[in-house]
DNA sequence: TGTATGCGTTATGTATACAATAACGGAGGG
DNA sequence: CCCTCCGTTATTGTATACATAACGCATACA
């Protein structure tokens, strides 16, 4: 007890949670390989029943895959895996704006997404675009699709976005991260945001299907780029989680 | 030690699970009610640890809803929780029968689609039909939904309708259940099964949009009978888990 | 030399003791 | 009479000891 640091200030599952995460998706651990939970405990801090916590959030996150003879390795995705989550995320998003445009959508509702539209723009208007405002471009996209996903007002459709969400290349920051990486970045990015424009439109017009169809669009434009990222793979490095992917179809 | 009588067939995670599900989908534990971990050792016969671990997996079932100050309570849905997850799952299931039509499949992969289909042709023959016919029924509509969602070959979209289908109401056989209720149930079964021919049918001829569309219009299907159900009440006393529903829209 | 069996090591599964914290109730003061 | 504060209690969070099953290696026998 002398040695072990206790930080008090957060539970140490959600502390041993954090660090496994953080640990696969930087590379320490590497795909397929054992995760076993006496090394967990030495690295995270926690003792081996928040570890053990923790490990079963990680496997229904899908960051980990239990072992049939006990424990769990960490997950090792196909390029096809990858583009599949990233299209099922789009459908489930399509869904949620076909949602919020059939259940109507107050003026005040939607006020704050016009807003993420607006600053998305201001960063945009950039030539070429900084690596700080690319940043906060990563930042404001995630907040703009977390809000159109909460216009449905779908509790259980909600939920399950969020765990779709979960593999950080499926989420639209891990894709954008993705694109960074190629020259037609910005451009790209402009066409994006011209989909955003778009569905907020649609919702406001409680057009339903157009809703739908544009942000199913959108995600498939997100495949696109990412078939064309993953061949020139040098600029992947960029990207510790994207490295981290096992190509299965190589 | 002494009392305490130990299956060792299974392990106590596991058992603790499925006792716990029992409970909740048969009314023992009421929507809303905090469930006591110390509780839950005395019911189940397992220690703590395991309990434990059969309430986080219960979470994310979706059956247990975790309390911000620590523990869980039984998640309690609205009508429109479930209808939305009707749609949801059928929503996936339109993608992944689109996967399957364009990445093709072979005729001895359809094989074991076609023999449920024959099956429950055969079941539904009968005029009226049996209830013991009927619970077949629910086996072989299970089996075809889920033999279909393999088809796609994406493991992603596939761990996510397993997920979605977690849910007993979303399910097709808890739909199927509600279902029964209804007079007109067999000609609504009828139509389901068409349904699932016109999806077989544009698979083989890999035309994605349709199959996608046609398992869509299914899942609509469901939620207008679920509607329809749910208007003559009385019938819903069948079925437990569907008579634990909340209907906080009342 | 190859295979099979048994033992030892290591990991996970389980049980329980301990600590901390949040909920509840009662008593006292305003 | 109500509100507040403090103490008690119950429940969860954490740590760790113990049981059990899997894996590997070595040795012996065919």
């Amino acid at each position: 007890m002398a040695e072990r640091e206790i930080d008090r200030s957060v539970s140490q599952t959600v502390k041993a949670q954090l660090a496994l995460r953080d640990q696969i998706l930087s590379g320490s651990l590497r795909p397929g390989e054992r995760i076993s939970e006496l090394q967990a405990v030495e690295t995270t801090g926690a003792s081996r029943t928040p570890v053990r916590m923790a490990l079963v959030r990680l496997e229904e996150e899908g960051l980990l895959e239990a072992i049939p003879s006990g424990g769990f390795m960490v997950k090792a995705f196909s390029e096809r895996d990858i583009s599949d989550s990233i299209e099922l995320r789009g459908t489930l998003e399509g869904l949620a704006a076909r949602f919020a445009a059939e259940r109507g959508v107050s003026a005040r509702e939607l006020e704050p997404l016009k807003e993420c539209l607006a600053a998305i723009d201001e960063l945009l208007r950039q030539v070429p675009i900084s690596v700080d405002a690319f940043s906060s471009y990563v930042t404001l996209n995630a907040r703009f699709h977390a809000q159109l996903t909460e216009l449905s007002r779908s509790p259980p459709l909600i939920r399950q976005i969020d765990r779709a969400s979960a593999l950080p290349f499926a989420s639209p920051s891990g894709f954008v991260m993705a694109q960074s990486a190629l020259p037609e970045a910005q451009q790209i990015l402009i066409i994006a945001q011209e989909h955003h424009r778009v569905v907020i439109d649609a919702i406001e017009n409680r057009e339903g299907a157009r809703a739908e169809a544009v942000m199913r669009e959108h995600a498939r434009l997100a495949v696109r780029n990412l078939r064309l990222a993953l061949r020139n793979r040098t600029h992947l490095d960029l990207l510790p989680a994207l490295a981290l992917i096992k190509t299965a179809t190589d």
